[in-house]
DNA sequence: CTGTTACTGTGTACTCATTCACAAGCTTTG
DNA sequence: CAAAGCTTGTGAATGAGTACACAGTAACAG
């Protein structure tokens, strides 16, 4: 009989001090960093729980209870001020400084992912670029020299990152995942619609626009009932 | 004292039957999906629950309880027929026909998607492009002509959606949103990372990349502890 | 035809996330 | 200077989602 003894790779909860943090918090997190800045941008000094909360549709206590797993940064009457809180949540999303990340498969998608502005301006670089096509190594693409594969465990060496996004074809995706494991990459952003397997601490977050489409899609034809 | 009255708009389950659906459970059928058709490819009739469970890294008894809100689907001691599954999940996710999907914004990322081989395999059909430049409108691009967002409602009339990517600038988006949802259209997949409003029945999917890197970077600084 | 095996579907228990509701405490005003 | 008003942070209660564990049963072997 076939027992089945591998358990559930993805974790529900990071620690942060001592404490659990459910995944879905920090979601929220980012959402929170991203109004803050258009807040700031409109020109806001302090903003309250309750007025955070509605713009991003969550409740206030949520709101408090998310930033209180992590600190006290209110002025308990004057609210949050909009500039230590977002240096703060950049802080905690490690975004402080700008952060290298990898880029597996240069074809439509991963050329468009390297003239997206979005992610510098969030703090992230695409600073390395990889992909199987003779085609393309060694040409420059979108400001940055493509590397072959192949050679991913010396370019890594030399330009280590912590993130890797994954814009490539399905063959032989895994053993590129288990090579960049190897090579110290600790999370992986997957737009390849396939199972991949990683060893415990490391993280996979799939982006499967299909499967988006398909939650709409289920949305719509079992008409949800609201109250 | 001020009552916040408003409550929040993201519903966290959907109606089938008298039951109530978590949207968490609607994303797993889409993986399921996705499984039983590579396992469909080589060649398997027949498949338990607790392989199936397996591959998609989710306990055995859930995928049962998931499949047991919408029905009975499974042999008892053969397990679940693939083809079969793969066809109720199919009609569940209203795919077991092409649905036909509107596009707004032909930037980068508009093209990149309307490129994408893997929405028609899944059951979506980018039927209808918009954008606001007069350089596109009216030009074929990837197979489909552009209509001007000007003439969003005599065009939505004609080809009518219930879904909407909006993979467009962030200017003048709530309006665009506004005039789809009074056009019929239900939901939207936003590319756009900004908040937008909608009435209650109609749904949004957030698409934001740097959310997600976030997140992934999270996990990288606070170092999870995994038993 | 009967016994054995092993799977599905589901009542029940449990764990974890969210919300409630209030104590504690800045700030401002009279 | 004191009191009122409205805030944050958080213990406690609620609610939702997941996992356990088994009753019921199809299939197959003898």
């Amino acid at each position: 009989m076939k027992s089945i003894r591998k358990q559930v790779e993805t974790a529900p909860s990071a620690q942060f001090g001592g404490r659990r943090i459910a995944l879905q918090t920090i979601e929220r997190l980012s959402t929170y960093r991203r109004v803050l800045e258009d807040l700031q941008g409109q020109g806001a000094q302090y903003v309250y729980s309750h007025q955070l909360a509605e713009y991003v549709s969550v409740t206030p206590a949520q709101l408090r209870r998310d930033l209180s797993l992590f600190g006290s940064f209110g002025n308990i009457s004057r609210g949050y001020n909009v500039q230590h809180l977002i240096t703060v949540l950049s802080g905690l999303l490690g975004t402080s400084e700008i952060q290298p990340v990898a880029l597996v498969g240069v074809g439509n998608l991963g050329r468009t992912l390297l003239a997206y502005g979005g992610f510098i301006e969030r703090g992230f670089s695409l600073e390395v670029v990889f992909d199987s096509d003779p085609a393309k190594i060694g040409r420059v693409i979108a400001g940055r020299r493509c590397f072959d594969i192949a050679e991913a465990e010396a370019v890594l060496a030399g330009h280590p990152v912590d993130i890797a996004i994954l814009a490539c074809q399905p063959q032989g995706l895994q053993s590129i995942v288990d090579r960049f494991v190897a090579a110290g990459v600790q999370s992986f952003l997957s737009f390849v619609p396939a199972i991949i397997r990683v060893p415990p601490g490391v993280h996979v977050e799939m982006e499967d626009l299909s499967a988006k489409l398909e939650k709409l899609s289920f949305l719509v034809k079992n008409r949800v009932e609201e109250e």
